[in-house]
DNA sequence: GCCGTTTTCGGCCCGACTGTTTTCAGTCG
């Protein structure tokens, strides 16, 4: 039983919960526990009723309740609720416009039981028995069916971000807007994104909403007032703008990049302190006096807290952490000074070693490491013996004529599915990095895939395992792992662990990085590029290493040369 | 259901937009 499973039941209880008209604050409980159990960094099946209850929003009697699913694989009180409502009745719920109370009354007056029940009546203009509902409603539930139907899952942020900055510099352009910057769980970096969200300041903010909503790209506007407008674009994305006046740029940012949960602690901490946060300001609850508002330091610094950096925003311990101003200071994409995982045309790069070399130079690097495949993965063009020895010998007379650069020797070595190595360590040895990964075998037991790289961190020459848990977002589940026997081998052993930047990649994840830089692992933040365009993935990686609280020490490729070097050497001597 | 430099009980974030209403409930973020 995955953390995922456990935090889905307790989000279906929420819903069931919902329908059933309980206290909301019992249904947020739920809610809170499943976002908290999805980001814990181990099995909450496996973890002690102490340190379950260690845990934020869990307290004893949702501990028994993850407890009873762990030993059960069910929970009573969820299959109890589900025999009261047609399963179905979620999905109704799903549809925008229709909540539980709407979804309650379908369900009772109409008998609607699931989506397809809702459509038929709604087109044959059957829901206006209903009091509230007539002709627009009906119509905003067929157009909310449709767009369920569509199935808009979230959007990886490599899409979403680049998207949403065409987005902005358009705005900028066409509308009277002064200043516009994104929100919302882009600007914490999510590797997924459910909608876009932008703020912005004008003195005309109706103009801009009209421009807004008219954008080439816009399919549908959902909602359209005067200073909030909701569209969805062709690309198959929800983009929601809002506008306020400067003076409330820093709350309306705060208020608008989230998370939920973390703004939710934000202003049940101002109501303990007399104070009122809202995208306005903050404010004293006695008199309403105005406390600031144009900066977002302002809503922290009125809390008494360190400022959050956005990636952190999640209410997994930031806040905790600011109260004694001991939150890390966070690596920055200046701090990066090469990349460690790199492929040529040797390979199935694109790209010459020197056309890399000056893409590299561009962007200041000190440094990047060749690390092409091996004979093991044929799809890819990998190397055989002889063209890597090639391949170091090409390097090394480039290197001659660098000033200022190294090209470092490497390989991205195969984990074969009986444990070994595609190269044999005589050849690893003349190599200044060696990154090894698993590219077969992936529906291995998690035993065996799990061993593959262990055996691989043992290896003397091994030095980084390449995106570990092979997950491409939307299109392959990771590998079955134990995450935390990979992490503690990784730290026992001085391997380090990389976060691929390739956006459907980004892997490992924050929650895995975070657990695994607590542990002392050394973290590589590479690019895998296959292209000089794929250097700019670096700034996805970086994100992934914000959100997973590390800070530059805790990052390989933040070292100058000569430091790299020594610690590449220091598993095992050259 | 959780949680406590006000509290172990009684609180628990806040406002915009929509459609349907004549003042607001439901939904959403």
């Amino acid at each position: 039983m995955k953390n995922r499973d456990v935090a889905r039941i307790f989000n279906d209880l929420a819903e069931l919960l919902e329908l059933n008209g309980e206290n909301p604050f019992r249904i947020r409980a739920y809610k809170r526990a499943a976002q908290n159990i999805e980001s814990y960094p181990k099995d909450v099946a496996d973890a002690s009723e102490e340190d379950l209850t260690k845990m934020p929003g869990i307290g004893k009697d949702l501990a028994g309740k993850i407890r009873e699913i762990a030993n059960t694989g069910k929970l009573r009180a969820y299959e109890d609720l589900r025999r009261e409502f047609p399963d179905g009745l979620i999905e109704v719920m799903s549809v925008p416009g229709v909540g539980p109370k709407t979804a309650k009354l379908l369900y009772e007056k109409l008998h609607v039981k699931d989506i397809d029940d809702l459509e038929r009546l709604a087109s044959d203009r059957r829901l206006e028995t209903i009091p509230g509902i007539r002709e627009k409603t009906e119509q905003n539930i067929l157009k909310g069916i449709a767009m369920v139907k569509r199935r808009t899952e979230r959007t990886p942020l490599g899409e979403a971000l680049p998207l949403a900055e065409e987005m902005l510099s358009r705005l900028s352009k066409d509308a009277p807007v002064d200043s516009i910057e994104l929100a919302g769980s882009i600007r914490r970096f999510r590797e997924t994104v459910k909608d876009i969200d932008v703020l912005c300041t004008s003195t005309e903010p109706e103009a801009v909403m009209k421009a807004f909503i008219k954008l080439p790209n816009v399919k549908d506007v959902i909602a359209h007032g005067p200073t909030k407008s909701s569209v969805f674009l062709r690309e198959g994305i929800q983009v929601d703008l809002r506008v306020v006046e400067d003076a409330s740029l820093g709350s309306a940012l705060a208020y608008f990049t989230g998370s939920k949960a973390h703004n939710i602690r934000l202003r049940e901490m101002a109501v303990r302190k007399g104070l009122k946060i809202n995208e306005y300001g903050v404010f004293r609850e006695k008199d309403d006096k105005r406390l600031g508002g144009e900066k977002e330091e302002d809503i922290y610094r009125a809390l008494g807290l360190q400022f959050v950096p956005p990636e952190l925003r999640e209410d997994s311990g930031e806040i905790e952490a600011a109260l004694k101003n001991n939150l890390p200071k966070l690596v920055e994409m200046k701090d990066i000074k090469g990349d460690l995982h790199v492929h040529t045309n040797r390979s199935d790069g694109s790209h010459t070693l020197k056309e890399l070399v000056e893409a590299a130079r561009k962007r200041g690097y000190k440094y990047i490491a060749i690390t092409d495949h091996t004979k093991g993965l044929g799809v890819a063009g990998g190397l055989s013996e002889k063209e890597l020895l090639d391949e170091i010998r090409e390097i090394d007379a480039l290197n001659k004529k660098l000033r200022g650069f190294r090209l470092l020797k490497g390989a991205e070595v195969d984990i074969r599915s009986d444990e070994s190595l595609d190269l044999p360590d005589e050849l690893l040895k003349k190599l200044d990095v060696v990154v090894a990964s698993i590219h077969s075998g992936f529906r291995q037991s998690s035993k065996q895939i799990t061993g593959r790289l262990l055996a691989a961190m043992r290896n003397p020459y091994v030095n980084i395992i390449a995106h570990p848990t092979g997950r491409l977002i939307g299109k392959r589940e990771a590998y079955d792992i134990d995450m935390d026997a990979v992490i503690k081998t990784a730290a026992e052993t001085g391997t380090a662990l990389e976060i691929n930047s390739y956006p459907l990649r980004l892997d490992l994840g924050d929650v895995s990085v975070r657990a695994a830089a607590g542990l002392g692992v050394p973290i590589s933040i590479a690019t895998d590029t296959h292209a000089i365009a794929n250097f700019d993935y670096m700034r996805y990686g970086v994100g992934v290493a914000r959100r997973g609280w590390l800070r530059k020490d805790d990052v390989l490729n933040t070292l100058g040369l000569t430091a790299l070097l020594k610690a590449l050497k220091k598993k095992h001597p050259r």
